[in-house]
DNA sequence: TAAACAAGTTTATAAAATAAACCAAATATT
DNA sequence: AATATTTGGTTTATTTTATAAACTTGTTTA
């Protein structure tokens, strides 16, 4: 009847995260911050929680002389991300 | 960019409960029960959250000589419901 | 009469979400 | 030059949640 929500995407910032990379593909701290109106600590939070998921992969680097992460959905992640939307389908297509 | 998603809805059991009640205009317990799949223990905390919220209508009584619980969605439910709908739309719109 | 069942409720605990505090380096200010 | 502020994060602490387990109250069945 009802399937199963991921329980690594019902989360409001995680979901809006994985928003993002779907449509951008690339996307690094700032802008996901900036996009997603989060906290730094909580998207920090979030993205390692997606990351040890293998959700999304994050490079870190230096641009400059500043740190920089950086990070992409994978295809597990895009995959959980479809997958999401038919279950939550099934709580509202009746 | 992305809309807030209502703390009260954006939870699996009380969205499956909300689901039904949409659906059916009532519901007693051991049905929204046996829908959701949810233990007896979750179901009655969540009801009981929903009804708080003023999201459901609980009416308590007796079948025969077993208590007897309905539910129904309130009209504030029923628009929650609509506008959680819409927010979560922010997440896919594509 | 005791065991099992029904319909819930209460309580305990693990997991989540989130903000606050922190850090190291770079840049701006006085 | 010394100090303050900003940047780009991470770590820690706290409050909420979700959930199952245990319990209650009464009923039916063996």
């Amino acid at each position: 009847m009802f399937k199963k929500l991921d329980p690594l995407l019902h989360s409001e910032l995680r979901l809006a995260v994985m928003s993002v990379l779907v449509n951008c593909e690339e996307a690094d701290f700032v802008y996901l911050r900036e996009s997603t109106g989060a906290t730094a600590g909580n998207l920090s939070v979030q993205i390692e929680k997606l990351s040890a998921a293998g959700y999304i992969s994050v490079e870190k680097s230096f641009k400059g002389k500043k740190p920089h992460t950086k990070c992409r959905i994978t295809t597990t992640g895009f995959k959980a991300f479809e997958e999401y939307i038919e279950a939550l389908k099934t709580y509202f297509n009746r």
